[in-house]
DNA sequence: CTTCATTGTGTAAATAAAACACATATCACT
DNA sequence: AGTGATATGTGTTTTATTTACACAATGAAG
């Protein structure tokens, strides 16, 4: 055929990336989806990624079709599994490189939707079925964040750098899927040593107002070039 | 070119897989290598591994390869990594995903040395300095078997059948390269309840002689299944 | 000035981890 | 047979961490 000119003496599979980008609007967890508009799976909505170029690294990839596909760039992202069953994909043999990363919701704007592409945050528990294998890399995200978020303190930034207790025990109740109680939680957390207590207080609101509270980054660092590990 | 058969629409890059097998020998770790017999990098060593056919996931690839070319099989390997710079192989572009496994060096036999391939175990403290960026590989895969020794009780699987309190505190030592109170350490793998105190001990020992354990590990499948976390 | 909702700050009890001591088994040597 | 050297088996005590739990204080609304 006229078009296919890239010719090796053995088959090749196709090679793919695909993020799973988990991201936090100070309410709920949510996932960014796309909904695919071609077939396969057309219709129904999937991780963005795409096809592996010769001159970009798989992390590389990520990012650009992130960007391409969603209008989000300067994220920090992490490989997650490269997925190699031979049937995942209907088109032939595509491996997939996926990736994942945590972030603000509100610090990123999505591409407007009247394109060919639709971007769009699902909150993590009305997800639908998704194309692909995409059920199953997201389980694998969902429980990798959750064993890192206890060991990394990623959570503060998902957070204003302004924010207040609740609000941090909320977020991390949310990716944990467990309760902490609120004194525990607290006093584990301040005894870290890693926020700054502002004098400032949340107004009005209909009850005690917590105070404003900071991370303490410069202070993290330190601690932890001195062999220092964080855990809640 | 008459041998160029396989040809697609856009480039693709190639995909192999590497191994990088620990064996634990009694006394020390190890590390399996192949000896290249072609260029690029021909006399140097390396991680057994090759390129992904069509009808095999990645995972079969390694398994495959691993025994093509050291005679080792029926080994549990875990996915470690994707490796995906642009020159990463001299020979183009080259994705290759790691996996890797920690094992008994006695349980396997490895291939006579006379082939075209030579495969050896060599001590972790001992390795040379490896071909493509294997050194890379080998740092990440080590990290990976000192946090995972941990929380997995892997570490049974590399004593034999029958083996010892000493042995077994030795062995979490020498991978975590840290000191255990023996004490403390008898105590607590103890309090797990998976270990079965067999009558027998070591004969032919100027001292005390310790007795045997043999690891329950179907108490550990019905432990796990319930939600109980192994931890040292 | 009372009510409601929610925050701030503890303390006591339970559990887990770390530090530590003595009795015992086996071989080698006298 | 007795003694010494070496290493194991089995605790207890002390310390630190985690969990459970209670009451006073704040700010808006009625």
């Amino acid at each position: 055929m006229e078009t296919q000119k890239y010719c090796y003496e053995y088959p090749r599979p196709a090679v793919t990336t695909d993020c799973v980008i988990f991201g936090f609007d100070g309410v709920d967890i949510n996932v960014l989806l796309i909904e695919r508009g071609i077939e396969p799976y057309k219709g129904k909505w999937a991780f963005p990624g795409g096809f592996v170029q010769m001159d970009e690294s798989t992390e590389e990839c990520a990012k650009r079709e992130l960007f391409e596909e969603t209008g989000i760039k300067d994220v920090f992202i992490e490989q997650l599994y490269t997925f190699s069953d031979v049937k995942r994909d209907p088109r032939g043999r595509v491996i997939t490189v996926a990736y994942f990363a945590l972030v603000k919701t509100s610090d990123y704007q999505l591409l407007a939707g009247d394109d060919a592409i639709k971007a769009q945050w699902y909150k993590l528990k009305d997800i639908p079925s998704l194309a692909f294998d995409h059920d199953l890399i997201l389980r694998i995200a969902h429980n990798r964040i959750k064993g890192k978020i206890r060991y990394q303190p990623i959570g503060f930034e998902l957070l204003d750098s302004k924010f207040t207790m609740p609000q941090l025990q909320l977020l991390y109740e949310s990716i944990l899927e467990i309760k902490f109680d609120r004194r525990n939680f607290s006093n584990k957390i301040l005894k870290t040593g890693l926020l700054i207590q502002l004098e400032e207080k949340v107004p009005n609101v209909p009850h005690k107002a917590p105070r404003y509270l900071m991370f303490n980054k410069k202070k993290y660092n330190e601690l932890q070039s001195s062999g220092f590990n964080f855990e809640i």
